[in-house]
DNA sequence: CCCGGGCAAAGTGTATACACTATCGCATGC
DNA sequence: GCATGCGATAGTGTATACACTTTGCCCGGG
């Protein structure tokens, strides 16, 4: 085998173990063997090498230098400065989308929202978590501006993992409902409110994660009773 | 040799031709071919290659699947939306330090300011540049957020590549004063003038940049006086 | 019984070998 | 003379080989 699909074999790769982390079927501290994952995909060490390199640039994984490739634990801090950007640059982002949104765009927006609305009537868990994150993304392309999308994505890919280590307490429901007022008041080009909603929306997430250590789990959690 | 420095060797790689580019040591499209990298470094391809990797994530080299690495030639396309994201970012970043920043930090950037003109006055090109650009890191850093400081890199050394792609004709001159005027509002914790002050600056620096392609110079340029 | 050193297995880090693709020069035919 | 196709060469894409580091296990000493 020789240059062929050569991007597109290792970005398969990068793609499998994304959607595995994101879909908890990989948890966070697993190792991710090189050989097994070669085996795996029946490539050689090198396509995985490149794939786990990638994932790191992602901050899914994390490398240990000649120890290997684990899925990355991200820190209560690191936490804390995703959604801080986040809040940065998403309340930029539909700031600028009130000033510059198509009728066309509302209506695709709505669209997604009724989507997201049958995956959380349905219980579909899966399917919930990754529509209510894709409506970020979807925003984010609306903008026109891939620098701004993929970064998004890279934040919101990381937010996924914080957010199953962290187990959420966040109701989808009670996103889902956000989502639909923030797309009111896009709709009516209110760009404080909007900037307002999305504020409010990313800390309501952010506090609905476990961030803070309540008192020495550890104390509690080793007596016998 | 073996697995003594891996990721410290692969890093070298990457911080030459890092600043490299950065310095115009390398013009965009200039063909970075992997063998004569190697030989250079005196390490194999496959160091190389991994570093490569990673510059084209930093989106300062191209890959062409089958035709090798090159320079990365920025649209104007692309241009834009850097500088447009750098809008939303820097612009919320300042907001936060005017209202959480010490007073050692203010002084930290006065030095920087100091150091600036100084490279300034003393016309050393190259050196007052990387001041210039270093600016927006330092205050990337003092936000405490390394999530943050590291997307501004990103678009940083982009913005550098794209400088010189679209010879800026805006003066070094202007840009410091600009800066000045910028640490004098966060001193006052003016976050308003602040964010403004931020925002024009950026989009002095975007306006300054040849993006609008200017009637065929293809015809003009062709013609033999 | 517990601790410390050393050996062996597993796994990562780098180099090299090989397969295939793109490119350029050249000859051939029109 | 110019276009077209073929062959050689340079260079990328992937696999494999080998060196070294880490780690778990076992054994001997305290």
């Amino acid at each position: 085998m020789a240059a062929a699909p050569s991007g597109g074999t290792t970005q398969r790769i990068v793609d499998a173990i994304t959607t595995a982390i994101v879909e908890r079927r990989l948890m966070p501290g697993t190792k991710l063997a090189e050989q097994q994952i070669a085996d795996i995909f029946e490539v050689s060490r090198t396509l995985v090498r490149q794939a786990l390199n990638q994932l790191s640039r992602d901050h899914l994984v994390t490398l240990e230098p000649a120890r290997g490739a684990f899925v990355a634990q991200p820190s209560v801090e690191e936490a804390r400065q995703v959604f801080e950007v986040r809040r940065m640059l998403e309340a930029a982002l539909v700031k600028r989308l009130c000033s510059a949104i198509s009728d066309a765009q509302v209506a695709e927006l709505r669209h997604h929202l009724k989507t997201e609305l049958e995956a959380v009537q349905r219980t579909d868990v899966t399917g919930r978590t990754r529509l209510l994150a894709d409506f970020h993304v979807v925003l984010a392309r609306m903008a026109g501006n891939e620098v701004l999308a993929h970064m998004l994505e890279d934040l919101l890919s990381r937010s996924s993992l914080i957010a199953l280590m962290y187990q959420s307490t966040h109701s989808a429901e009670h996103s889902q409902d956000e989502h639909v007022a923030l797309v009111d008041a896009i709709e009516r080009r209110d760009a404080r409110a909007a900037v307002r909603l999305m504020e409010q929306h990313l800390r309501h997430v952010e506090d609905n994660l476990r961030l803070h250590p309540r008192g020495s789990d550890l104390q509690s959690a080793l007596q016998p009773v």
